[in-house]
RNA sequence: GCCGUUGUAGCUCAGGGGUAGAGCAACUGAUUCGUAAUCAGUAGGUCGGAGGUUCGAAUCCUCUCAACGGCACCA
């Protein structure tokens, strides 16, 4: 007997074990032909999977919220297959569902052109078409190595003989095609549907590591309809109308160009976003208790040697030679606020010690890895060192975690992601004191109530960090805010205070940073808001545009007048239709229009008209200026 | 750095061996018109850069630079 209960709560019972289709076949032949694949407790499987104990079992539909991830799967081994129909010779390797889609990466040593993704496409469809039956098959070890060995799948029978022993050797075979897979998948191809489309085509390396073969992959996304693939198509769109280096462009905010890649030419306006926000920070650092200091550019390649730098670093550092010596444009500013913090004697009283600075740094970036303001050569971080004593680590980290959030909250960012970085294979420092490290950090971050993942093994070498990571609109991760404990570069430096007890000590650095860089902040910013600042940030807050000639005398005293309140105002009194002026300062995303023609300059008043607002706000010139001038102040003020 | 793609006017793009084209933007003139495009005219490019093939190269070849999409790396 087993007995099987439903998501609606009714209870079946049968006389022997049963199968996920017989299951469904039972509840009804609509879910018997709409099934995809069962739940059992919890877990996904295959249709076909024989049930032979009491359950929870939920039927898998299209509708299911776990059959997106059954249909990217299967289109993954889909394409592979088509892939391996038109292009015989080509090896399958890994192909996963990912969070919008699914890709897979073949060896072939011709490279696919965007015109065959068309024709796997079109292939796939037939794939579909026949509705090839898709069964699992658990093959012996051995066996499984043989068969790819001998059907030139290098990659495949590499990754089979390296699952561990205690796995099953579980095969997926749809038609004459076969894949090593764990599944779960549909029941057929025919179930795939055809709302997926190939999206793009990349290298990656063979396991992630760029010592091995470099592979093709494929991307692609799939729906279970049409109308969710031309959504997903039409977000990507408007995805692409919020990228930071479009608007940048757009906006006259910044531009790059090939004399110096990596680095950001600022215009006016994109200047003035980056002072307000260099504003902001300051005032936040500076009453949560910070000094701020500047550190030189260039530093001699012996300081780099003592840091650690030299030896850890050095690739990514540009250098400049002058006489006999070898300078290093310096990439971090630690190794500076070391060498302010050893000026003259520091005792304990003086701790905890915030040194905050905005400074310059170059990377030499991969050439590869350059990424709008996302990702730069020259880079402007809103850092801090913190030195302070072990027993302080927890009541800094908190106060940091506390700050960092507020002024996330500031811009809107509510959810912030946490990744916490464990102590590395390769690290300095005793267990001892990084049990200690890492249990401060642990508290301190739960303390400050933010949900974190534990990121095993990816911490610096001298000491554990938090990431603090934002999304953007195109739904790629950038992590912006850091905390690192570190206990390495106090003692390279030789940096120490001295203690209650007389005696000199090492103090602890925390490397902490809440916008990252400036130059990213911005970026995210941009697309954050799709160019449509908030009053206190935008480049250009109020335009004042006439209708006519006539009310050329007022508007300039309506500029006069915001000038004084200290708003960012121009004046537009172009020979202009006033449908023309409000359409183009829309368009230029211009926060607030006042328009005034002889009515307004009789009365005094102005005519409100915000970004994107149908409506028009009449107020006295006098409280629009006081309440513009309020809503423009800095959420710091 | 690796793989793929792309570089033509400020922007979006067409042209594909016989020495460059459109729309928008810009500029000039006219229009004084109350909330997302008034009309007319003018100007603008050594076709990313360097070599080569050719009587002739934006177009074909080689190298190189940059950008874009990934991978790897990272704020």
């Amino acid at each position: 007997m087993v007995a099987i209960t439903l998501p609606d709560g009714n209870l079946r019972h049968f006389d022997r074990p049963v199968s996920g289709a017989d299951l469904a076949a039972a509840i009804g032949p609509g879910l018997a032909k709409a099934a995809l694949a069962v739940k059992v407790d919890g877990v996904v499987k295959d249709l076909a999977t024989v049930i032979d104990r009491n359950a929870h079992v939920e039927i898998v539909t299209r509708s299911h919220p776990d059959a997106l991830d059954l249909l990217r799967h299967d289109a993954a081994h889909v394409m592979a297959e088509a892939v391996q129909e038109l292009y015989p010779g080509t090896q399958i390797t890994f192909g996963p569902a990912t969070e919008t889609g699914f890709y897979y990466d073949f060896a072939r040593n011709e490279a696919f052109t965007p015109d065959d993704l068309e024709k796997i496409e079109a292939r796939m469809r037939e794939i579909v078409d026949r509705d090839e039956s898709i069964a699992r098959e658990i093959w012996d070890r051995d066996q499984a190595v043989r068969w790819f060995r001998e059907h030139g799948e290098q990659f495949k029978a590499e990754w089979v003989s390296e699952i561990p022993a205690e796995e099953q050797i579980s095969i997926y075979r749809q038609g004459e095609w076969l894949d090593l897979c764990t599944g779960p998948h549909l029941p057929s191809t025919g179930k795939l549907g055809k709302a997926f489309k190939l999206m793009k085509l990349a290298g990656a390396y063979w396991r992630g590591d760029p010592k091995n073969p470099q592979l093709q992959r494929i991307y692609g996304t799939v729906w279970p309809d049409d109308k969710q693939l031309a959504q997903y198509l039409h977000q990507l769109e408007e995805a692409e109308k919020r990228d930071h280096r479009r608007l940048g462009r757009e906006m006259g905010l910044f531009h790059f160009q090939e004399e110096a890649a990596g680095s950001v030419f600022w215009h006016p306006k994109g200047h003035t976003l980056y002072r307000m926000l260099e504003g902001y920070i300051r005032t936040r650092l500076g009453r949560a208790g910070y000094v701020e200091v500047k550190t030189p550019q260039l530093i001699d390649r012996s300081l780099w040697e003592a840091s650690g730098h030299w030896d850890k670093f050095r690739e990514n550092m540009f250098t400049a030679e002058t006489e006999d010596r070898v300078l290093a444009l310096k990439p971090m500013n630690c190794p500076g606020h070391v060498q302010i913090f050893r000026q003259g004697i520091t005792s304990y009283r003086d701790l905890p010690l915030r040194m905050a600075e905005f400074g310059s740094c170059h990377r030499n970036e991969a050439s590869g890895a350059l990424h709008g303001l996302m990702r730069v050569r020259q880079m402007t971080q809103d850092d801090a060192h913190i030195f302070c004593m072990e027993s302080q680590i927890e009541a800094e980290a908190v106060a940091f975690c506390d700050l960092l959030q507020l002024v996330y909250r500031d811009f809107g960012f509510d959810e912030v992601h946490v990744r916490f970085s464990d102590r590395p294979a390769v690290r300095a420092g005793s267990d001892a004191v990084w049990d200690r490290a890492e249990a401060s950090l642990r508290t301190a971050v739960e303390a400050a109530g933010l949900p974190y993942v534990v990121n095993p093994g990816e911490g610096a070498f001298y000491g554990p960090k938090l990431e603090f990571v934002l999304r953007d609109a195109i739904g790629r991760e950038w992590q912006c805010g850091t905390l690192q404990l570190d206990f390495v570069l106090p003692e390279r430096l030789d940096a120490s205070y001295i203690g209650e007890d007389g005696a000199k000590h090492r103090p602890v650095m925390l490397h902490r940073a809440i916008f990252g860089s400036l130059e990213r902040f911005a970026g995210i910013l941009i697309e954050h808001y799709a160019g449509k600042f908030p009053l206190w940030l935008a480049p250009l807050q109020v335009v004042v545009a006439t209708i006519t000639s006539d009310a050329d005398d007022y508007a300039a005293e309506v500029k006069a007048a915001l000038d004084a309140a200290g708003l960012r105002a121009e004046l537009d009194l172009r020979n202009e239709k006033i449908t023309y002026k409000v359409r183009e300062h829309s368009l230029a995303k211009v926060p607030v229009l006042l328009v005034v023609g002889k009515r307004e300059a009789e009365g005094q008043t102005v005519a409100v008209r915000r970004l994107g607002g149908k409506e028009q706000e009449f107020l006295a010139l006098g409280e629009a200026v006081h309440r513009l001038s309020v809503e423009a102040a800095s959420p710091a003020a």
